[in-house]
DNA sequence: TCAACGATTCAAGGATTATTGAAATATGGA
DNA sequence: TCCATATTTCAATAATCCTTGAATCGTTGA
């Protein structure tokens, strides 16, 4: 993840509804969830929902595939993960006051494996 | 750091000038900055980094203290972590493929101490 | 082919945010 | 007190973002 793409996914998750959908997205996992449903449970308009929508694929936070007639909308795992990076590397210099704590807090809720520590 | 605050830190960090600044806040640490010398070093006229410090400030990232004829800003380091934080359990929901490999990077740069991963 | 469904696009309006330069404020020293 | 320095505030403008509702597009099943 790059400058470019961190101030862009700064700004998508900036916005109250935005926030809301990567929470929902992230919690449904790799199955993803219809615009229609996201509109529903996030109680906005499904041309609203579209407009935070289509920011979010722009920040590159979230994927989108047609199934049938619904568009399906998954989290880009991988890109959350690139924008805690950048933010505890790029951005705080890797400065351990600020990291730690918030390793801390990883290391608690999901041990990272071997491979990933290397 | 609760929801409000993290909406208002991730708008702050959405702009290229305030990243730069925050990131010359981390490197320069306890002592800070003083206003004049962020906007020399970020090439930005004096009103421009007043307006974007005053918008920082606000999200609670960075801190100000008069220093005689100067204004130093300092960087929030607990407000950082807190931003890491947040980011990791409140809005990624501690997901171990996101937060894991993060986790990873923090790990090698700064090693937790015992009592951070209590 | 046609109607219904799920979703997006578009245009208009309002709201917020960014930039600029001039004026104002606070501090310290002559 | 007066001037210079460091910074902020203000007003005006430009730019961007958000919301809304109507119109449109793609897909499916009758």
């Amino acid at each position: 993840m790059d400058q470019r793409q961190a101030l862009a996914a700064f700004g998508a998750l900036s916005q109250e509804t935005r926030l809301h959908i990567i929470r929902m997205l992230v919690v449904s996992g790799p199955d993803g969830m219809a615009a229609g449903s996201i509109a529903e449970r996030a109680e906005v308009s499904p041309s609203n929902v579209s407009f935070h929508l289509k920011e979010l694929e722009r920040s590159g936070l979230i994927t989108q595939q047609r199934e049938s007639r619904s568009i399906i909308y998954t989290a880009n795992y991988e890109a959350l993960g690139g924008l805690i990076r950048f933010l505890m590397e790029d951005c705080c210099g890797g400065n351990a006051e600020i990291c730690a704590p918030a390793a801390a807090v990883a290391a608690c809720c999901a041990p990272a494996t071997k491979e990933e520590l290397q």
